[in-house]
RNA sequence: GGCCCCGUCGUCUAGCGGUCAGGAUCCAUGGUUUUCAUCCAUGUCACAGGAGUUCAAUUCUCCUCGGGGUCACCA
Protein backbone atom coordinates (compact mmCIF):
# COMPACT_ATOMS: atom_id res chain seq x y z
CA UNK A 1 0.00 0.00 0.00
CA UNK A 2 1.16 3.16 -1.08
CA UNK A 3 1.43 6.07 2.37
CA UNK A 4 2.08 9.22 1.81
CA UNK A 5 2.11 12.43 4.22
CA UNK A 6 2.59 16.25 4.35
CA UNK A 7 4.42 17.55 7.36
CA UNK A 8 4.34 21.35 7.77
CA UNK A 9 5.98 23.03 10.65
CA UNK A 10 3.61 25.56 11.60
CA UNK A 11 5.36 28.62 11.83
CA UNK A 12 2.18 30.52 9.80
CA UNK A 13 0.16 29.59 7.24
CA UNK A 14 -0.17 26.81 4.44
CA UNK A 15 1.92 28.44 1.94
CA UNK A 16 1.06 27.73 -2.10
CA UNK A 17 4.12 25.68 -2.34
CA UNK A 18 3.17 23.38 0.34
CA UNK A 19 -0.25 22.87 -0.65
CA UNK A 20 1.06 21.22 -3.95
CA UNK A 21 3.42 18.89 -2.28
CA UNK A 22 0.30 18.26 -0.53
CA UNK A 23 -1.77 17.89 -2.95
CA UNK A 24 0.69 15.64 -5.12
CA UNK A 25 0.88 13.06 -1.92
CA UNK A 26 -2.58 13.34 -1.63
CA UNK A 27 -2.76 12.25 -5.37
CA UNK A 28 -0.44 9.34 -5.29
CA UNK A 29 -2.16 7.99 -2.40
CA UNK A 30 -6.01 7.74 -3.74
CA UNK A 31 -4.46 7.19 -6.99
CA UNK A 32 -3.07 3.83 -5.68
CA UNK A 33 -5.73 3.55 -3.32
CA UNK A 34 -3.20 3.93 -0.53
CA UNK A 35 -3.19 6.26 2.11
CA UNK A 36 -2.33 10.01 2.84
CA UNK A 37 -1.47 11.40 6.26
CA UNK A 38 -0.53 14.96 7.75
CA UNK A 39 2.14 14.94 10.45
CA UNK A 40 2.76 18.49 12.39
CA UNK A 41 6.27 19.24 12.59
CA UNK A 42 6.38 21.16 15.47
CA UNK A 43 9.32 20.23 17.31
CA UNK A 44 10.96 23.59 17.67
CA UNK A 45 8.80 25.05 20.67
CA UNK A 46 10.17 28.70 19.84
CA UNK A 47 8.56 28.79 16.47
CA UNK A 48 5.81 27.01 16.28
CA UNK A 49 2.45 27.99 17.25
CA UNK A 50 -1.47 26.24 17.62
CA UNK A 51 -2.85 29.26 15.56
CA UNK A 52 -0.83 28.43 13.02
CA UNK A 53 -1.48 24.77 13.25
CA UNK A 54 -5.00 25.12 13.13
CA UNK A 55 -4.52 27.98 10.32
CA UNK A 56 -2.81 24.57 8.18
CA UNK A 57 -5.55 22.14 8.94
CA UNK A 58 -8.10 24.97 8.18
CA UNK A 59 -7.01 25.09 4.49
CA UNK A 60 -7.12 21.61 4.04
CA UNK A 61 -10.70 21.80 5.47
CA UNK A 62 -11.35 24.06 2.55
CA UNK A 63 -9.99 22.73 -0.42
CA UNK A 64 -11.30 19.26 1.04
CA UNK A 65 -8.30 17.21 1.08
CA UNK A 66 -8.53 14.65 3.99
CA UNK A 67 -5.84 13.04 6.08
CA UNK A 68 -6.48 9.14 6.24
CA UNK A 69 -5.15 9.10 9.64
CA UNK A 70 -5.00 10.45 13.02
CA UNK A 71 -2.65 13.91 12.77
CA UNK A 72 0.36 13.44 14.04
CA UNK A 73 2.01 15.91 16.62
CA UNK A 74 5.85 15.59 16.97
CA UNK A 75 5.75 17.18 19.51
CA UNK A 76 4.13 14.90 21.77
CA UNK A 77 6.18 12.00 20.50
CA UNK A 78 9.16 13.04 22.67
CA UNK A 79 9.29 9.30 24.35
CA UNK A 80 9.49 7.88 21.38
CA UNK A 81 12.50 9.63 19.84
CA UNK A 82 14.16 8.78 23.21
CA UNK A 83 13.85 5.62 22.69
CA UNK A 84 15.53 5.97 19.30
CA UNK A 85 18.19 7.92 20.69
CA UNK A 86 18.99 5.92 23.34
CA UNK A 87 18.64 3.21 21.10
CA UNK A 88 21.91 4.55 18.63
CA UNK A 89 23.61 5.31 21.80
CA UNK A 90 23.66 2.36 23.30
CA UNK A 91 24.76 0.56 19.91
CA UNK A 92 27.64 3.11 19.49
CA UNK A 93 26.12 4.39 16.48
CA UNK A 94 25.99 8.20 17.92
CA UNK A 95 27.71 9.54 20.79
CA UNK A 96 27.44 12.43 23.21
CA UNK A 97 29.39 15.43 22.42
CA UNK A 98 30.52 18.36 24.62
CA UNK A 99 32.34 20.45 22.27
CA UNK A 100 30.29 23.89 23.72
CA UNK A 101 28.69 26.93 21.31
CA UNK A 102 31.06 29.10 21.44
CA UNK A 103 33.89 26.48 20.40
CA UNK A 104 31.84 25.44 17.72
CA UNK A 105 31.82 28.94 16.66
CA UNK A 106 35.27 29.11 16.94
CA UNK A 107 35.85 26.26 14.52
CA UNK A 108 33.75 27.25 12.35
CA UNK A 109 35.17 30.90 11.65
CA UNK A 110 38.71 28.93 11.63
CA UNK A 111 37.57 26.57 8.75
CA UNK A 112 35.75 29.66 6.94
CA UNK A 113 39.28 31.76 6.89
CA UNK A 114 40.84 28.43 5.75
CA UNK A 115 38.91 28.20 2.87
CA UNK A 116 37.41 24.96 4.14
CA UNK A 117 33.69 23.07 4.10
CA UNK A 118 32.72 24.31 7.96
CA UNK A 119 31.86 21.02 9.86
CA UNK A 120 32.00 19.23 13.03
CA UNK A 121 35.61 17.88 13.31
CA UNK A 122 34.38 14.93 15.19
CA UNK A 123 36.47 15.89 18.29
CA UNK A 124 33.83 13.86 20.77
CA UNK A 125 33.21 10.71 18.14
CA UNK A 126 35.78 8.43 20.13
CA UNK A 127 36.14 10.31 23.56
CA UNK A 128 36.78 8.17 26.51
CA UNK A 129 38.12 10.69 28.99
CA UNK A 130 35.55 12.40 31.61
CA UNK A 131 33.37 14.92 30.26
CA UNK A 132 34.21 18.67 30.99
CA UNK A 133 31.77 20.41 33.64
CA UNK A 134 29.10 22.22 33.16
CA UNK A 135 28.38 21.51 29.58
CA UNK A 136 25.31 19.70 28.66
CA UNK A 137 26.10 17.17 25.82
CA UNK A 138 24.34 17.31 22.20
CA UNK A 139 24.38 14.11 20.58
CA UNK A 140 25.75 13.23 17.35
CA UNK A 141 25.55 10.63 15.01
CA UNK A 142 28.49 8.63 13.71
CA UNK A 143 28.53 9.49 10.12
CA UNK A 144 30.46 7.32 7.32
CA UNK A 145 33.13 10.24 6.54
CA UNK A 146 33.70 8.42 2.89
CA UNK A 147 31.68 6.76 0.37
CA UNK A 148 28.99 7.42 -2.12
CA UNK A 149 25.20 7.98 -0.79
CA UNK A 150 23.12 7.62 -3.84
CA UNK A 151 19.84 9.51 -3.68
CA UNK A 152 17.15 7.06 -5.57
CA UNK A 153 15.03 10.14 -6.67
CA UNK A 154 11.48 9.72 -8.75
CA UNK A 155 11.89 13.12 -10.13
CA UNK A 156 15.65 13.74 -10.46
CA UNK A 157 17.02 10.13 -11.12
CA UNK A 158 19.87 9.03 -9.24
CA UNK A 159 21.66 11.51 -7.09
CA UNK A 160 25.15 10.96 -5.96
CA UNK A 161 26.62 12.80 -3.16
CA UNK A 162 30.39 12.13 -0.97
CA UNK A 163 30.30 11.55 1.96
CA UNK A 164 33.34 13.58 2.56
CA UNK A 165 31.56 16.48 0.85
CA UNK A 166 28.32 17.03 2.63
CA UNK A 167 28.45 14.97 5.53
CA UNK A 168 30.00 15.40 9.78
CA UNK A 169 28.50 13.97 12.68
CA UNK A 170 25.34 15.72 12.80
CA UNK A 171 23.48 16.38 15.47
CA UNK A 172 20.39 14.71 16.51
CA UNK A 173 19.74 15.92 19.92
CA UNK A 174 19.90 19.34 21.46
CA UNK A 175 21.41 19.88 25.17
CA UNK A 176 18.50 19.94 26.06
CA UNK A 177 17.54 16.55 24.81
CA UNK A 178 15.10 17.22 21.52
CA UNK A 179 15.54 15.63 18.53
CA UNK A 180 16.25 17.55 15.29
CA UNK A 181 14.80 17.23 12.09
CA UNK A 182 16.83 14.57 10.18
CA UNK A 183 16.53 12.48 12.84
CA UNK A 184 12.71 12.78 13.11
CA UNK A 185 11.99 12.69 9.74
CA UNK A 186 12.73 9.68 9.57
CA UNK A 187 11.59 7.87 12.87
CA UNK A 188 8.47 9.08 11.85
CA UNK A 189 7.79 8.36 8.33
CA UNK A 190 8.86 4.90 9.09
CA UNK A 191 6.26 4.20 12.10
CA UNK A 192 4.04 5.86 10.40
CA UNK A 193 4.61 3.70 7.31
CA UNK A 194 4.93 6.55 4.56
CA UNK A 195 6.99 4.69 2.12
CA UNK A 196 6.38 7.25 -0.28
CA UNK A 197 8.03 10.75 0.35
CA UNK A 198 7.15 14.01 -1.97
CA UNK A 199 8.30 16.96 -1.07
CA UNK A 200 10.12 19.58 -2.22
CA UNK A 201 13.34 19.85 -3.71
CA UNK A 202 14.69 22.04 -1.20
CA UNK A 203 14.69 18.95 1.19
CA UNK A 204 17.17 16.91 -1.34
CA UNK A 205 20.42 17.96 0.25
CA UNK A 206 19.71 16.58 3.53
CA UNK A 207 18.11 13.41 1.93
CA UNK A 208 21.70 12.05 2.51
CA UNK A 209 21.14 12.76 6.43
CA UNK A 210 18.32 10.90 6.52
CA UNK A 211 19.70 8.18 4.80
CA UNK A 212 22.72 7.84 7.18
CA UNK A 213 19.47 7.54 9.95
CA UNK A 214 17.47 5.35 8.16
CA UNK A 215 20.25 2.78 7.96
CA UNK A 216 21.50 3.42 11.80
CA UNK A 217 18.46 2.55 12.35
CA UNK A 218 17.63 -0.33 10.37
CA UNK A 219 14.81 0.87 8.71
CA UNK A 220 13.72 0.40 5.46
CA UNK A 221 13.98 3.16 2.84
CA UNK A 222 11.32 4.90 1.45
CA UNK A 223 11.01 6.07 -2.19
CA UNK A 224 11.93 9.72 -2.89
CA UNK A 225 10.47 12.36 -5.28
CA UNK A 226 11.71 15.51 -4.96
CA UNK A 227 9.33 18.51 -6.57
CA UNK A 228 10.90 21.26 -7.79
CA UNK A 229 10.53 24.31 -6.19
CA UNK A 230 8.35 27.29 -7.53
CA UNK A 231 9.77 30.57 -7.85
CA UNK A 232 8.34 33.89 -7.53
CA UNK A 233 8.76 36.17 -10.80
CA UNK A 234 12.46 37.33 -10.06
CA UNK A 235 13.10 33.51 -9.84
CA UNK A 236 13.67 32.98 -6.54
CA UNK A 237 11.70 30.55 -4.24
CA UNK A 238 8.19 31.92 -3.49
CA UNK A 239 8.15 33.40 -0.17
CA UNK A 240 5.98 35.36 2.12
CA UNK A 241 6.98 38.51 0.94
CA UNK A 242 5.46 37.35 -2.66
CA UNK A 243 1.94 38.63 -2.21
CA UNK A 244 -0.63 36.01 -2.27
CA UNK A 245 0.90 32.66 -0.66
CA UNK A 246 -0.97 32.19 1.76
CA UNK A 247 -3.94 29.26 0.73
CA UNK A 248 -7.02 30.94 2.51
CA UNK A 249 -5.89 34.13 0.98
CA UNK A 250 -7.72 32.81 -2.29
CA UNK A 251 -10.65 31.73 -0.68
CA UNK A 252 -11.14 35.35 0.24
CA UNK A 253 -9.89 36.06 -3.27
CA UNK A 254 -13.12 34.35 -4.37
CA UNK A 255 -11.05 31.36 -5.80
CA UNK A 256 -12.76 27.63 -5.64
CA UNK A 257 -11.33 25.27 -4.75
CA UNK A 258 -11.89 23.47 -7.62
CA UNK A 259 -9.75 25.99 -9.72
CA UNK A 260 -6.68 26.63 -7.20
CA UNK A 261 -6.26 22.67 -7.30
CA UNK A 262 -6.06 22.50 -11.12
CA UNK A 263 -4.02 25.71 -10.97
CA UNK A 264 -1.36 23.81 -8.60
CA UNK A 265 -1.54 20.93 -10.22
CA UNK A 266 -0.55 21.79 -13.46
CA UNK A 267 2.41 23.87 -11.98
CA UNK A 268 5.23 21.26 -12.55
CA UNK A 269 3.21 18.45 -13.73
CA UNK A 270 1.11 17.69 -16.83
CA UNK A 271 -0.70 14.90 -18.83
CA UNK A 272 0.50 15.55 -22.34
CA UNK A 273 -2.11 18.60 -23.43
CA UNK A 274 -4.75 18.61 -21.20
CA UNK A 275 -5.66 21.35 -18.49
CA UNK A 276 -8.62 20.71 -17.31
CA UNK A 277 -8.89 17.84 -14.28
CA UNK A 278 -11.97 17.13 -12.12
CA UNK A 279 -10.36 15.97 -8.87
CA UNK A 280 -11.31 12.36 -9.91
CA UNK A 281 -9.14 12.69 -13.17
CA UNK A 282 -6.31 14.17 -11.34
CA UNK A 283 -6.47 10.92 -8.74
CA UNK A 284 -6.39 8.29 -11.95
CA UNK A 285 -3.88 10.59 -14.05
CA UNK A 286 -1.64 11.91 -11.54
CA UNK A 287 1.98 10.00 -11.47
CA UNK A 288 5.03 11.64 -9.79
CA UNK A 289 6.95 10.53 -12.88
CA UNK A 290 5.80 12.77 -14.60
CA UNK A 291 6.76 15.77 -12.68
CA UNK A 292 9.20 18.45 -14.20
CA UNK A 293 12.77 18.31 -13.28
CA UNK A 294 12.70 22.48 -13.19
CA UNK A 295 11.40 24.72 -11.38
CA UNK A 296 8.46 26.67 -12.18
CA UNK A 297 7.28 30.62 -11.58
CA UNK A 298 4.27 31.44 -10.12
CA UNK A 299 2.14 33.41 -12.30
CA UNK A 300 -1.72 33.64 -11.49
CA UNK A 301 -2.97 34.17 -15.13
CA UNK A 302 -3.92 31.18 -15.82
CA UNK A 303 -5.55 30.75 -12.36
CA UNK A 304 -7.95 33.66 -13.13
CA UNK A 305 -8.55 31.70 -16.76
CA UNK A 306 -9.39 28.25 -14.88
CA UNK A 307 -11.70 29.80 -11.87
CA UNK A 308 -13.82 31.92 -14.66
CA UNK A 309 -14.12 28.31 -16.17
CA UNK A 310 -15.04 26.88 -13.09
CA UNK A 311 -17.52 29.31 -12.11
CA UNK A 312 -18.94 29.08 -15.78
CA UNK A 313 -19.60 25.32 -15.35
CA UNK A 314 -20.68 25.34 -11.51
CA UNK A 315 -24.65 24.38 -11.34
CA UNK A 316 -26.54 27.79 -9.95
CA UNK A 317 -26.97 25.17 -6.79
CA UNK A 318 -23.17 25.20 -6.27
CA UNK A 319 -22.73 28.97 -7.10
CA UNK A 320 -25.67 29.76 -4.49
CA UNK A 321 -23.68 27.56 -1.92
CA UNK A 322 -20.17 29.17 -2.77
CA UNK A 323 -21.78 33.17 -2.98
CA UNK A 324 -22.88 32.91 0.79
CA UNK A 325 -19.09 33.53 1.79
CA UNK A 326 -19.98 36.54 0.04
CA UNK A 327 -22.46 37.97 1.56
CA UNK A 328 -24.76 36.84 -1.16
CA UNK A 329 -28.50 34.77 -0.36
CA UNK A 330 -30.10 33.64 -3.45
CA UNK A 331 -31.63 30.59 -1.73
CA UNK A 332 -35.27 31.62 -2.34
CA UNK A 333 -34.61 34.30 -5.18
CA UNK A 334 -37.25 33.16 -7.41
CA UNK A 335 -35.27 34.52 -11.01
CA UNK A 336 -32.20 33.13 -9.18
CA UNK A 337 -31.36 30.54 -12.37
CA UNK A 338 -32.18 33.32 -14.75
CA UNK A 339 -29.54 35.98 -12.48
CA UNK A 340 -27.08 33.45 -12.50
CA UNK A 341 -27.06 32.21 -15.64
CA UNK A 342 -26.22 35.34 -16.93
CA UNK A 343 -23.97 36.32 -14.54
CA UNK A 344 -22.13 33.50 -14.50
CA UNK A 345 -20.36 34.05 -17.89
CA UNK A 346 -18.48 37.12 -16.62
CA UNK A 347 -16.82 36.66 -13.62
CA UNK A 348 -13.53 35.77 -12.57
CA UNK A 349 -14.16 35.32 -8.87
CA UNK A 350 -16.74 34.51 -6.93
CA UNK A 351 -16.21 38.05 -5.49
CA UNK A 352 -17.06 39.83 -8.77
CA UNK A 353 -19.53 37.56 -9.31
CA UNK A 354 -21.11 38.47 -5.85
CA UNK A 355 -20.63 42.16 -6.57
CA UNK A 356 -22.24 41.64 -10.48
CA UNK A 357 -25.51 40.37 -8.81
CA UNK A 358 -25.44 43.28 -5.74
CA UNK A 359 -25.44 45.78 -9.29
CA UNK A 360 -28.47 43.91 -10.39
CA UNK A 361 -30.39 43.42 -7.71
CA UNK A 362 -29.55 46.77 -5.92
CA UNK A 363 -30.93 50.01 -7.72
CA UNK A 364 -27.82 52.24 -8.67
CA UNK A 365 -27.07 55.06 -6.09
CA UNK A 366 -25.61 57.25 -8.94
CA UNK A 367 -24.79 57.66 -12.58
CA UNK A 368 -21.82 57.05 -14.35
CA UNK A 369 -21.07 60.83 -15.77
CA UNK A 370 -19.39 60.28 -19.00
CA UNK A 371 -21.86 57.77 -19.74
CA UNK A 372 -24.92 60.35 -18.77
CA UNK A 373 -23.77 62.69 -21.64
CA UNK A 374 -23.37 59.81 -23.69
CA UNK A 375 -27.00 58.29 -23.29
CA UNK A 376 -29.11 60.76 -21.63
CA UNK A 377 -29.54 63.15 -24.63
CA UNK A 378 -31.25 63.70 -27.51
CA UNK A 379 -35.00 62.19 -26.68
CA UNK A 380 -33.52 59.70 -24.56
CA UNK A 381 -36.54 60.34 -21.78
CA UNK A 382 -39.00 60.43 -24.36
CA UNK A 383 -38.18 56.92 -25.41
CA UNK A 384 -37.33 55.56 -21.68
CA UNK A 385 -41.26 57.03 -21.53
CA UNK A 386 -42.40 55.31 -23.76
CA UNK A 387 -40.52 52.42 -22.89
CA UNK A 388 -42.03 52.92 -18.98
CA UNK A 389 -45.59 52.79 -20.56
CA UNK A 390 -45.68 49.90 -22.13
CA UNK A 391 -44.06 47.77 -19.29
CA UNK A 392 -46.71 49.68 -16.99
CA UNK A 393 -49.56 48.75 -19.93
CA UNK A 394 -47.86 45.13 -20.19
CA UNK A 395 -49.66 42.32 -18.47
CA UNK A 396 -47.23 40.65 -16.03
CA UNK A 397 -44.23 40.43 -17.97
CA UNK A 398 -41.98 37.57 -16.20
CA UNK A 399 -39.17 36.04 -18.90
CA UNK A 400 -36.42 38.27 -20.14
CA UNK A 401 -38.17 36.95 -23.67
CA UNK A 402 -41.10 39.49 -22.55
CA UNK A 403 -39.05 42.23 -21.82
CA UNK A 404 -37.35 41.99 -25.12
CA UNK A 405 -40.47 41.77 -26.74
CA UNK A 406 -41.51 44.93 -25.32
CA UNK A 407 -38.54 47.12 -26.15
CA UNK A 408 -38.65 45.45 -29.91
CA UNK A 409 -42.18 47.27 -30.05
CA UNK A 410 -41.04 50.46 -28.95
CA UNK A 411 -37.89 49.99 -31.11
CA UNK A 412 -40.85 49.60 -34.14
CA UNK A 413 -43.25 52.21 -33.17
CA UNK A 414 -40.71 55.14 -32.59
CA UNK A 415 -38.37 53.89 -35.69
CA UNK A 416 -35.71 54.26 -34.10
CA UNK A 417 -32.72 51.76 -33.58
CA UNK A 418 -31.81 49.46 -31.26
CA UNK A 419 -29.36 51.17 -29.56
CA UNK A 420 -31.65 54.35 -28.75
CA UNK A 421 -33.49 52.62 -26.22
CA UNK A 422 -30.61 50.03 -25.37
CA UNK A 423 -28.21 52.86 -23.90
CA UNK A 424 -30.61 55.18 -21.90
CA UNK A 425 -32.27 52.42 -20.81
CA UNK A 426 -29.16 50.62 -19.27
CA UNK A 427 -27.84 53.56 -17.88
CA UNK A 428 -31.14 53.78 -16.07
CA UNK A 429 -31.71 50.48 -14.28
CA UNK A 430 -27.45 50.12 -13.68
CA UNK A 431 -26.14 52.75 -13.85
CA UNK A 432 -23.83 52.48 -16.27
CA UNK A 433 -23.39 51.51 -19.94
CA UNK A 434 -21.69 48.06 -19.42
CA UNK A 435 -23.74 44.63 -17.88
CA UNK A 436 -25.99 41.83 -18.98
CA UNK A 437 -28.73 41.91 -20.84
CA UNK A 438 -31.15 44.30 -20.05
CA UNK A 439 -34.44 41.56 -20.57
CA UNK A 440 -32.35 39.28 -18.09
CA UNK A 441 -31.73 42.38 -15.84
CA UNK A 442 -35.63 43.24 -16.14
CA UNK A 443 -36.67 40.04 -15.64
CA UNK A 444 -34.86 39.30 -12.33
CA UNK A 445 -35.95 42.41 -10.93
CA UNK A 446 -39.26 42.71 -11.57
CA UNK A 447 -42.45 45.14 -13.54
CA UNK A 448 -42.81 47.50 -10.73
CA UNK A 449 -38.46 47.79 -10.01
CA UNK A 450 -37.96 48.54 -13.57
CA UNK A 451 -40.70 51.28 -14.16
CA UNK A 452 -39.58 52.69 -10.68
CA UNK A 453 -35.60 53.05 -11.76
CA UNK A 454 -36.99 54.22 -14.83
CA UNK A 455 -38.84 57.07 -13.13
CA UNK A 456 -36.07 57.45 -10.65
CA UNK A 457 -33.36 57.69 -13.73
CA UNK A 458 -35.31 60.43 -14.90
CA UNK A 459 -36.13 62.65 -12.07
CA UNK A 460 -32.47 62.29 -11.12
CA UNK A 461 -30.78 63.90 -14.54
CA UNK A 462 -33.48 66.28 -15.85
C1' G B 1 32.84 29.42 -1.91
C1' G B 2 31.87 23.54 -1.44
C1' C B 3 28.08 20.16 -2.79
C1' C B 4 23.52 19.28 -5.50
C1' C B 5 19.64 20.42 -9.06
C1' C B 6 17.82 22.85 -13.39
C1' G B 7 17.79 25.45 -18.62
C1' U B 8 11.65 24.74 -25.10
C1' C B 9 7.25 30.95 -26.68
C1' G B 10 6.52 36.53 -21.32
C1' U B 11 4.18 32.44 -18.18
C1' C B 12 2.41 26.95 -17.49
C1' U B 13 3.91 23.05 -20.57
C1' A B 14 4.04 18.73 -24.91
C1' G B 15 8.25 16.53 -27.06
C1' C B 16 11.41 10.95 -25.08
C1' G B 17 16.96 11.10 -32.97
C1' G B 18 13.75 12.61 -38.54
C1' U B 19 7.79 17.37 -36.15
C1' C B 20 5.85 23.25 -40.62
C1' A B 21 8.74 22.37 -32.54
C1' G B 22 2.26 21.13 -30.49
C1' G B 23 -1.37 22.89 -26.64
C1' A B 24 -2.87 26.46 -22.87
C1' U B 25 -2.55 31.34 -20.87
C1' C B 26 -1.36 36.34 -21.80
C1' C B 27 -1.32 40.03 -25.70
C1' A B 28 -3.16 41.87 -30.60
C1' U B 29 -6.80 41.71 -34.57
C1' G B 30 -11.56 40.25 -36.57
C1' G B 31 -16.57 38.09 -35.87
C1' U B 32 -20.92 37.39 -32.50
C1' U B 33 -23.23 40.63 -28.61
C1' U B 34 -28.04 47.13 -28.34
C1' U B 35 -23.08 47.74 -24.36
C1' C B 36 -19.43 45.24 -21.54
C1' A B 37 -18.06 40.34 -20.53
C1' U B 38 -18.49 35.50 -22.56
C1' C B 39 -17.94 32.71 -26.94
C1' C B 40 -15.64 31.76 -31.86
C1' A B 41 -11.69 32.63 -35.45
C1' U B 42 -6.88 34.42 -36.76
C1' G B 43 -2.12 36.19 -35.56
C1' U B 44 2.77 37.47 -32.81
C1' C B 45 6.31 34.80 -29.66
C1' A B 46 10.69 29.57 -27.80
C1' C B 47 14.68 24.88 -28.20
C1' A B 48 20.87 29.63 -23.57
C1' G B 49 25.80 29.14 -26.33
C1' G B 50 29.78 25.99 -28.21
C1' A B 51 31.98 21.43 -29.34
C1' G B 52 31.30 16.38 -30.27
C1' U B 53 28.33 11.30 -31.46
C1' U B 54 25.11 10.36 -35.78
C1' C B 55 23.04 10.04 -42.48
C1' A B 56 20.08 13.15 -38.97
C1' A B 57 20.03 16.52 -33.04
C1' U B 58 15.36 20.41 -29.07
C1' U B 59 16.12 15.19 -27.97
C1' C B 60 22.48 11.57 -26.45
C1' U B 61 27.73 13.16 -24.35
C1' C B 62 31.08 16.98 -22.76
C1' C B 63 32.32 22.10 -21.86
C1' U B 64 30.85 27.19 -21.13
C1' C B 65 27.26 30.50 -19.55
C1' G B 66 22.94 31.43 -16.80
C1' G B 67 19.42 30.43 -12.84
C1' G B 68 18.11 27.99 -8.34
C1' G B 69 18.66 25.08 -3.81
C1' U B 70 21.52 23.74 0.37
C1' C B 71 25.48 23.95 3.69
C1' A B 72 22.42 25.04 12.09
C1' C B 73 21.74 22.50 18.88
C1' C B 74 15.43 25.64 11.94
C1' A B 75 12.23 22.57 9.73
Amino acid sequence: MVVTRFAPSPTGYLHIGGLRTALFSYLWAKKNGGKFLLRIEDTDKARNSEEAAQAILDAFEWLGLKSDGEIIYQSKRDDIYAKYIKQLLDDGKAYKCYMSKEELTELRETQMANKQRTMYDGRYRDFEGTPPQGVEPVIRIKAPMSGEIIVRDGVKGDVKFQAEDILDDFVIARADGSPTYNLVVAIDDYLMGVNEVIRGDDHLSNTPKQIIIYEALGFDMPSFYHVPMIHNSGGKKLSKRDGATDVMAYKEMGYTPAALLNFLVRLGWSHGDQEIFSMDEMKTLFNPQDINKSASIYNTEKLDWLNSHYIKNSSNDELTNLLTDFGILLTSHDKKEILLDALKERAKTLKELATLVLEVTSAPTSYDEKAVKKAFKGDAFEVLNAFGAKVSASDAPKLPLDYHALMESVVSEMEIGFGKIGQPLRLALLGKLSGPGLDVVMSVIGKEETMLRIEKAILANS
